[in-house]
Parts: structure tokens; C-alpha cells; sequence
DNA sequence: AAAAAAATGCAACAACTGTTTTACCGATGC
DNA sequence: GCATCGGTAAAACAGTTGTTGCATTTTTTT
């Protein structure tokens, strides 16, 4: 019996909710219950009229079936069904999109934001994302040099990855020069080098023009992007893709940060000692150049 | 190159024949590829005409994109994504195949990684932290100015807030000038105004100094930091705390990118029309200036 | 610079949606 | 017997759907 309930609570509350008022229901609603208990994406696939042409039912029926377990009309139930397809694939991403005009900006933004931002990185352990990462990660191994391109909101990402490198050694370079010299540094670059391109939607046109040029200079372009459809797709050997949706006007670039930091991790991890050592010369750097502190300092009057 | 052909059969033949014409179609057909590339299962989910304003696109787009894919109309179009759906689950011996494989590979780097700062961005959601959280936004709103403090591994985020800030108006002034000037700007700083200090384990000795000669001016520091017992949480006016440990020799940064960008939202969220008036104006000057683009630009010869 | 072609926005359309109202049916109680 | 009531079917309803043709803009070609 107990192993029942678990199976209910597991098929998902709406099952449970019906199940337990089936008893109660006329002639007409168990028989629409049963068709949806039996086909329950076919609610949110279908139209209510077809439905209940399945199910051998009046279309007011499946209205007051709806209304019956508590909805507000058969348009709300067929939406938590909808839900139940998009949790089991997606998080609820969408649906705090969706609602985003109902709820309003109150009190729920961060709550929504935080757990949206937890399932989209969550999703980037999919086999495929992860194989993709390990991949990634060995080309730049081999890279005799890296020159890491981000421009504008991909700045933070681009910087983030080449600062952390940079307490590795100097495989680096960070393509930002001011005035417009950004891409010189790629003047000394070879075959032998690669490229790690990040750009989102929309794509900065400079970003693009300095990959081409260096696709042509036969340099392999590496590229972290949001979309299959992304222009850095066509020129790019190697690709790891992020989602960028958030629930604001706004992408987002925590996905982005996390896959440049496990980069950061994979790369280092596949020279443990190396990376120690430098990691241990850098510190001896810093705290003799006395860059860090613990306390507020006092003042130097 | 042939894992990416693979990984685009594995996502279903739909992805596949978007992405395979994807070049051909007109912008406003790609960006409503785009869309539902990003959202397949949306496509079954609701309406046609909500799928269009969520893409920001024309109803009619959406059916010239489904009959420039080949088939007969939207409908059409629509049925085979439901037919995915319904494939999906009733078929439940690939999805538990790849979870499978997920769970089997838990042994890599990269997937720890994942699912810890997955895990730390979710703890972020404590009410504790939220609360925080939205305080912390209310001072923001509340200033006149922001000056925003970030240095070393902490630039990205300082960096990434500043940007965002832009496209909602002028009120951040990021301090990270070059030549030793980061400070400057404070000159004109008044007691209206709060600064936004971000520091992480090791404190940058510049950070401490510049956010106490703030202090001593009488601007409100506002603090996201690491620690309760971090140099920072002893002078600033509020504390927001985010987790920097990772499976890596380095700190995460992600948790901390997650925060900054609700702080982001909280604030564009408190006044949407004014920010969604910003955002078109910043948006018309970019597509003036010619900032961005969306395909590989032919090389000028 | 003019003409042709393609792409895009807009508005009207019939078909269909979910809902509500109305009318009918059969059982139950007085 | 007939009045009453819950249950069901059928029809009417307003709103929305996907679609289409047309006018306008943008791009390309001549």
C-alpha cells in the first residue's frame, strides 16, 4: 500500500488529485478522468474538444472535470499538465518566464533567478556538454599558446578565464588592447595556436571579424557560445555550448563562467604539479609585491 | 566535426533540418528558428501566436518558417514537436540511457564541478540570503550613484555588474581606471552615492584602501564578499555572501557573477518601464553604431 | 537612378477554441 | 401523479487560433 502512494506521489500530484476524488465523480467525469489518467501529455498536446472526442466524452465535461478537481476552468489544467512536460525536461525555466507578467517583479525575482540559474548550470552535465568540455579542455592542452577573445558582455567570462591562466603561467593572451589594438597580439600568432573565441547573441561584430581573421591565418578557432546556430559555429573546430536565458531583460553570463572555469579546472588538472608550482611562484609574487591584505588598513596620513 | 553532426541527430531530425537551412532564411525567419531552437517543446506547448511574442516575432513568421522547412503549415509543424514529446516519454529507454551514462561518468572532473556550483548557487536561495539580497537592491535604487569596486579575480563581476548597469542608464561609475587612477573618480563622489565593493580571499590591499578613503568621505560601502570575518563586512553598510570554493586549486567566481546579476535584476525590476525605455534607447545606438551582427562578415579585400 | 525582387508588417478571414447557457432526460421523494 | 433535482447533451457565445492576401519597406539588380 505504501509502495502505491509513492507510485501516485511519483506519477506527479495531479495524478493523486484525481485519483483520490474518482469516487466521488458522475459516470461521465470518471470516464474523462480515466482518459486522462491513462494519456496525461495528451492534455497539454491536444485541444480540449479533441480530447474529449478520445475520450468518448462531451467537451463540457472535460470543462467540468477541470473545474471539479479545483481549476479554475480547463485552460488551468491543461497548463499545470503542460508544466509537468516542462519540468521533466527543462527545470521550470520557462514557466517563470512565462508568468513573469502575472506574478510581477515582487518578491519572488531573486528566489526565481537563483533556482533558474542552479537548474541551467545543473543541465551542463549532460554526457554530451561534459564530452564536449573534455574535448575543449585537451585541444587547449596542446594550444602552444591560447588568445582569449571576449568582447562586451562577454568581457567578465574572457578576463575571468585569462586571469586565472595567468596564475598558471603565460599561455594567455587576452585580446582587449584600448584604441582599438585588440587584435595585435594576433600578429605573432601560428598554426600552433588557437584561438578561444566568446560571444552571445547578439554576436559583437569585431569579435566576429577578428576569428575570421585569424580562421584565415589558419589559426584553430575554439569557440564558447549560446546557440547551434551561432556564427562562431561555422568557423569554430571545437564548440561548448550555454544557455543564456534568465527571467530579467537581461542574459545571463553565470553559465558562461562556470564552463570557463571548469576549463580552468580541466586544464590544470592535467598538470597537477605544474600547476602547483606556478600557483606557489605567483603567491611569492603577490605577497612580495604586497598586493593582499586581511584587515582594513589604517591611514597612511 | 562528426561529433557535432552527432550531437545535432541526438537533439532529434527537427534540430537537424532547422540548423542545416538555417543560412538560407531572412532574419526575422532566423530569429524565430532561433526561438524555437532554444524552446523546441514550447512549440507544442502553447500557442502559436505566444510562441511568436516570445520570440519577437510576427505571427505570420512563424508560419513561413514552417513552411519553408517543408511542411505543409504550422500545424503541421507543430504536431511533429508533439509527436517528439510523446516519443520522449513513452520511449523512457534512451532518457534512462544517458542518465545512466551521466551517473557512470560521475568519476570526471567536470561533472563535479557542475554539480557543485550548481549546488552552491542553489543554497544561495536560503531566505537568509534573499532577503539580503533584496535590501541590498533597495540601497542600490536608493543612491544616487554607484561606484562599483572590483579587482583581480574579482574585475569580472565588477566589471560584469558596470555593464549591465549601462544598458539601464549612468548611474554606475566602474573604478578600475589604468595608470593607477581607479580611485579618481570617487572626487566627486558625495554622500548620496554608496560604493559597491567586491573582494574575495586574498583581499586586494587596493580594494581595503580605496573602500575605507570612501568610508572616511562618508559614501556608504555595500559589500559582496566571502565571509562574515572578510576586512569588508567590518566597514560596509550591508553584506551579501556568496561560497567560493570549488574541486580546483582556484576560487569560484560563479556564485558571485550569480548574485551580482539578481542585484542587476532586482534593480531593473523595481522600475521595468523605465528600464525597458533604457534598454530600447541603448539597443537603437548599438544597431547605429553597428556594434553587432549575426553571421561571419565577408573580409573587405 | 530606376526597376525588380524579396522580406516584412498589418489587417481581415474563417475555423476552431474553451466556456456558458439552455433544454431534455430519468430518477427520487412527497 | 407531479414536482424536483442532479446529470447529461446540444447549441450558442465570445475570444482566439492559424492562415492568407495586400501594402509597405528593404534589398538587390539592372
Amino acid at each position: 500500500m505504501a509502495a502505491y502512494v509513492r507510485q501516485m506521489l511519483q506519477k506527479g500530484p495531479l495524478h493523486a488529485r484525481i485519483i483520490e476524488r474518482f469516487d466521488e465523480m458522475s459516470e461521465q467525469l470518471q470516464q474523462a478522468a480515466r482518459h486522462v489518467l491513462e494519456h496525461p501529455q495528451e492534455v497539454a498536446l491536444v485541444s480540449m474538444r479533441e480530447l474529449s472526442r478520445n475520450a468518448g466524452v462531451q467537451p463540457s465535461t472535460m470543462t467540468r472535470l477541470a473545474k471539479f478537481l479545483g481549476f479554475t476552468g480547463y485552460e488551468d489544467f491543461r497548463g499545470h499538465h503542460a508544466d509537468v512536460i516542462r519540468v521533466r525536461t527543462d527545470g521550470f525555466a520557462a514557466r517563470a518566464l512565462q508568468e513573469d507578467e502575472g506574478a510581477g517583479n515582487g518578491e519572488g525575482l531573486a528566489f526565481r533567478m537563483l533556482q533558474g540559474l542552479s537548474a541551467q548550470i545543473s543541465r551542463l552535465c549532460e554526457p554530451d556538454t561534459i564530452r564536449h568540455l573534455n574535448t575543449m579542455a585537451d585541444h587547449l592542452t596542446k594550444a602552444r599558446r591560447i588568445y582569449v577573445l571576449g568582447l562586451r558582455s562577454c568581457h567578465s567570462v574572457a578576463w575571468h578565464f585569462h586571469y586565472v591562466m595567468t596564475l598558471l603561467g603565460e599561455k594567455t593572451i587576452h585580446l582587449d588592447g584600448p584604441a582599438g589594438t585588440s587584435g595585435d597580439p594576433l600578429i605573432r600568432a601560428t598554426h600552433e595556436d588557437v584561438l578561444l573565441a566568446i560571444s552571445i547573441n547578439p554576436y559583437s561584430l569585431q569579435t566576429l571579424e577578428l576569428a575570421e581573421a585569424a580562421r584565415e591565418k589558419g589559426i584553430a578557432i575554439l569557440a564558447i557560445t549560446d546557440s547551434e546556430v551561432s556564427p562562431l559555429v561555422t568557423i569554430a573546430e571545437h564548440v561548448v555550448l550555454f544557455p543564456t536565458e534568465s527571467q530579467t531583460f537581461f542574459h545571463t553570463l553565470t553559465p558562461a563562467l562556470a564552463v570557463s572555469e571548469v576549463l580552468c579546472g580541466l586544464l590544470a588538472s592535467h598538470d597537477r604539479a605544474g600547476a602547483l608550482e606556478e600557483l606557489k611562484r605567483a603567491d611569492k609574487h603577490l605577497s612580495a609585491m604586497n598586493t593582499y591584505a586581511t584587515s582594513i588598513p589604517r591611514r597612511k596620513i
